[in-house]
Formats: structure tokens, sequence, C-alpha cells
DNA sequence: TTAACTCGGATAACCTTAGTCCGATATAAT
DNA sequence: ATTATATCGGACTAAGGTTATCCGAGTTAA
């Protein structure tokens, strides 16, 4: 059910090592792939995806890279995720839900899905409650509980 | 990150059903895999993993079938996910944390090892909060914010 | 004796993810 | 200008894991 996908762990390392680097200093996708042993291409891509999704800012040419665009205490777990991995839902099933309820046959009689969803929505409280900042920070940390952002702090 | 198993579902379905049954009273997996357009095969090796982990209990040859063995308000999702989906950390890199550490050759480079420990433990606690009778009651529900359960009637 | 079951292994089909390869464009430094 | 270092982005292949199917064997009530 957890397990994060690579481009996420990628992702997360990425914008760990920007968030150490002196503003307005950038690292390329080049230097960060030999230092943490990740491969080249995927780690760009990866990038290019925070950069769509601006988290990131790039700049293109020799001693171009990337930097940090916005604060990570104000990007969620939550959002990250969406960005990286795409629906979030807990069962396939609920994915298509918004598209249409009936393409399984067996919906009537189907037990789950009420609570799947019910399942989703709590989950997501929970993600929406670790700052990208409590991820990202240096030494291993202990995450405490935190407040959950108010709504207008969520971009998403 | 999210997505549950088939057979996690299937699981749940299937303890959703037995937990509708009048006490004493099995159901069968033909039954059930019918009953919800399921496939068998998987089906019944689904209620064997439920069986082996004491979570039903099973009669063989005709009119056999399963039954709830044990209350549903007393196992947690946390439990249920190790049952069925194995290692529940977000990061591969963690499951084999407990053998050797340094299989990793950027370990001390790593950015991220330890913080997805910290978010694999909130996690955990997360999941232990959610009880299963919650996930498998009838109608869609509204989850609600439960107390933890305590130590003593957590019994993974 | 038969039909309806659980039990359990082996294997095949499928699908997603991860990784690779390629070329194009942009820009700073020489 | 030319070169080296970057981002950008598509197409493709490889790998691995999940899902499903196909077996056969053992149990038990009718």
């Amino acid at each position: 059910m957890l397990k994060l996908n690579r481009t996420t762990e990628y992702g997360l390392i990425a914008l760990s090592h920007l968030s150490q680097k002196a503003l307005g200093e950038a690292a390329s996708a080049r230097e960060m792939a030999d230092l943490y042993g990740l491969p080249f291409d995927i780690l760009a891509k990866t990038l290019q995806r925070l950069k769509d999704a601006g988290l990131v800012q790039s700049a293109q040419g020799a001693r171009g890279g990337y930097r940090l665009q916005r604060e990570l205490t104000q990007v969620t777990l939550s959002e990250f995720l969406e960005l990286m991995e795409g629906n979030t839902s807990v069962v396939a099933c609920a994915e298509r839900l918004s598209d249409s309820l009936s393409d399984c046959e067996f919906h009537s009689r189907c037990r789950i899905q009420g609570m799947m969803r019910g399942l989703d929505s709590r989950l997501k409280v929970f993600l929406s409650g670790i700052r990208l900042s409590e991820l990202t920070a240096t030494s291993p940390l202990e995450l405490v509980q935190l407040q959950p952002l108010t709504q207008k702090q969520v971009h998403s």
C-alpha cells in the first residue's frame, strides 16, 4: 500500500539538497545525480516535473540548474504526493468514481466503496498535516505532531 | 504510494461479508466470489491467509466455509495491512535497514533515510487508529476520529 | 459415492515502474 | 565563434511485481 515511487524519493532528495543551498545558488541535475548516486535521466525528468509544478525554478545553459521556488514549510506532503504520484486514492475503482460510478458491475453490492472513500479523505488529512520541510531536514528527526496547515496556507 | 493490493480489497470485502453473517453461520469462498464478482482462486488464497493469521476460522468439506474468529473492532488497519501486504514501509531501502544499513553505498550522504523512518512510524500510528470494523461497516460511513487503541487492545 | 468444500503449489498473463537512449535547445565562458 | 555545460522532452527497452489461471489433493456432509 505504502511504497513511494522511486521518482518521489528522488524528488525529495533533490528538494532537500536544494533547500540547503545558499539563496540564489543553483544545483544542477548532474551534481545531484552524482552526489547521491541517482540515475541522471530520471532525476532530470523529476526536476522538470517539480519545475512545472512551481516548486523549483530552472536556469538553462552552462552554470544553470535549479533553485527552490517555494518555501518547503508551505508545501504539504499531500500536495507533493499528488504531484509526484498522481491520484492518491487507496482503491483502484475510486479513481474512476468521478467518471462513472457504475463502471463496476457489482457496484450495488460493493461493500468497500463507501468506506474506502472515507479512508481516502482521512488519509488526506493526515498527509496534509505533514510539511515537506519536516521531511527534508538534514538530521534524522523525530517528526512531531504539528497543527495542520490552515486552508489559506494549503495551496492545492 | 497508497494503492491497496487487490488481495487486500478482496480480504476486506470478505471480512465485511462474514461480519454480517449470523453467528456460527459460515460463508464459502465460492459464495463470496460469485456475489461480488471476485476471482475465486485468489479469494480462496486470501481467505487462507486470513485463516493463518487467525482472523477467520475454516471448516472443510461440504457445507464448510469461513467464519470470523476475531472481533473486527479489535483489529487495526495497521495490523491488517501488515498481514496482507507484508512490509508497510514507505521506502524500499527501509525494508533492508534491519538487515544491513550499509547496503546503500550512499548511505552516509542519504538525506531521506532518517525522515522516512519517522514518516513510517507516524503513518503506523495513523493506521493503528483505524479499526477494521470501521472499514467493513455496511453503509457508506463517515469515518470519525477515534481514540487509538490501547496497547493491550492492539495485538500485533 | 458424490458433490461441495478447503488447501496449496506451479505457472502464465499482464501491467506498471524504472531505466536507457536519443536528439534539440539554451547560455556562460574561453 | 566555438565549446562545454546545462535544461528540455520524446521514444523505447528492461525489469519486476501483481494478478490471474490451472492444476491436483485432501475433507466432509448428504
